[in-house]
Parts: C-alpha cells; structure tokens; sequence
DNA sequence: TATTTGGTTCGGGAATAAAAGAACCAATTT
DNA sequence: AAATTGGTTCTTTTATTCCCGAACCAAATA
C-alpha cells in the first residue's frame, strides 16, 4: 500500500459526471472528488491542475469559490510556497444541513401567500395552500430534527469508544 | 367579499423573485405563482398572459412543462373552448417528495468513492468519507420516514373529521 | 537585476437558456 | 367564405454560464 493515492483520471470523470447531473459545474465537481478522494487529503494547486489538465483560471476560480463557501481550506509546510488544499469536512456537511433548511423557507413563502389572501378569499377555500404550507414546515422541522439526531448520535458513538 | 380573489402583480413579482433564487425560471415561477394564489384556483390561458404581461409563446411553453411534469392540470367548462389551468396539488406534493430522495443519490455516489479506494489507502483513512456517506445514507432514510409519517398523519386527521 | 514560482484577474469565445415575436393552424363564429 | 379565437411552433434576440488563454503581479530565487 503506498503512502500516496490519488484517483484514477476515468474514476474521476465518471463521478464527476454523476455531480454535473446535480447542476454542479463540471471542473468544479472534478476538484471536489478529487480532494474528497485523494490520500494524504490534500493537493497543491499545481497538482490539481495537472491531474485535472484544465486551466489555471478555472482551478483557481473554483479553489476560491470553495474558500469562500468555507468548504476548502489549505494548509502550508515551511520551507514551501506553496498551499495544500483539503476539504473542510465540518462545514461541508454544515452545508448540507443548511441546504435542507430550504423546506422552512419554502414554508415561509406560501405563508407569505396566505396572509396576502387572508380576508380575499373565504374561509376554507385556503384548504390546498395550508397543506402545502403545512407539509414543507412539517419536511423542515423534521430535517432540523434529523440532523440534531444525527449529531447525538455521533457523540454517544464517540463517547462509546 | 368578492368571488373572485387574483393577486396583486406586485405580490406576484416579490414571491416571483423569491422563487427565482431557488432556481426556478421566471415566467414558470410567476404563472406557478398566480395559479397558486388564485380563486377560485384556475385560470384561462389569456387571463394569465394579461395578468402577467408576458409573451403567449412563454406562457405556452411554461404551462406545457407543468402539464407534462403532471403538476399542472385543466378543466374546461361547456360551450368555452378555453381550457381553465390548475395546480394539481397532489402532484406537487408528490414531487416534492422525491425530490427529497436526492441524499440517497448522494449517498451511492459517496459508496462509489469509498469502494475505489477499498485496498488503496490504509484502513481508518476512509473515516471523513464513510461520514459523509453515512450522514446523506440518514438523512435519506428519514426523509422517507418524514413523508411516510406526515401521510400517516393526515388520513388520521380524516378519519376524526 | 533578471527569472522563476504560485497563483489572480481580465477579456473573449462557445454553448446553452429564457423570453419575445411572428407565422401558423384548427376550431368556431360571423 | 372571411374573420376571430385559442393556442402552438419556429426563428431570433438577449442574457448567462463555463471555460480558456494571456496578461499580470508579488514573493522567492538566481
């Protein structure tokens, strides 16, 4: 077993083609699989571009797109120049936790849509919106619930150990 | 109180905005929009043109997308031959919820990377992405229990009414 | 001081998406 | 038969996204 694995180019490409499908642009989602999979977890910017053969502009544009998002950090070794980029793994699934706080704001826009019709329409005929209302906030505090599970579950793991 | 209740154009383009943000193309928002706040819920092909100021080929090509997507239906009333558009609201709620199912596509995609690197790195290397994997492959299987739960809920609801 | 290294920034081209406009068409009305 | 109605379809315009290459820049090295 070496003490460096960095992903096939194909094993690459084919995830990466399954990202681009969830509206992630392409060198983007190639950068995050190759950081998620790579071995030590982090890569220079020269190596990323050279295994990824895009440009310069665009690993840069990415790398600091990430940065930006808090889901990209980088670490340096003295002596060197150069940064060593790595998934910031904490806020990546803090990311995805948030995502799935999209339900509450949905919510909130169709309780925004029935207030506007509160006294425009008679009673009972805002039966259809309070569902879809009700449905998203109910997907929302689930979610909020999950994910605290999640994490409970995590510690006590922890703790288990 | 009148009998007919259809949003101002201003509330229209303010929750317009809001779903835009979400990803949803502009016309398509604002007819979803209308036809959501509307009463009594349906509207001819010309009420919505006028009341939105956009192009027939727009409102066409839109209210034909919602129709195949199943989310949208029409009734038609006799001796009109224009066809009165609604929201079928179950069909929405229906796509709500497998659009939810997306973490479980996720989670595959996170095994897919962990089996690539089975034998390449050394054991307790995988732990960040068993993680993330577990945590979509969690979040998933709740989702599912969520929606199965608020179903279950709501026919209860019924049968005490 | 000149060159290399490790990137960033700017301008442009290709591809795609959104919306409009106009031509079109079938069914109805005049 | 001519005109109107209720849309659909095709073409064009406009805007946006994605990426690249080239110019650029600051820090380190020669």
């Amino acid at each position: 077993m070496k003490d460096r694995y960095i992903p096939e180019k194909q094993v690459i490409e084919n995830l990466g083609v399954e990202m681009e499908k969830m509206d992630v642009p392409p060198v983007h989602a190639r950068i995050f699989i190759l950081l998620l999979m790579v071995n030590p977890p982090y890569m220079s910017f020269e190596e990323i571009q050279e295994h990824l053969q895009v440009s310069k502009s665009s690993v840069s544009k990415y790398l600091n797109i990430m940065l930006e998002q808090g889901t990209l950090d980088y670490r340096t070794f003295s002596g060197d120049r150069r940064r060593y980029f790595y998934l910031n793994h904490e806020k990546l699934l803090n990311k995805i936790y948030t995502g799935a706080s999209k339900f509450s704001t949905i919510s909130g826009l169709m309780e925004n849509c029935l207030r506007e019709r509160e006294g425009a329409v008679p009673e009972g005929k805002n039966e259809h919106l309070k569902e879809i209302s009700d449905f998203f906030s109910f997907l929302g505090d689930g979610m909020t619930k999950l994910v605290n599970e999640y994490h409970a579950r995590k510690l006590s793991d922890h703790d288990s150990q």
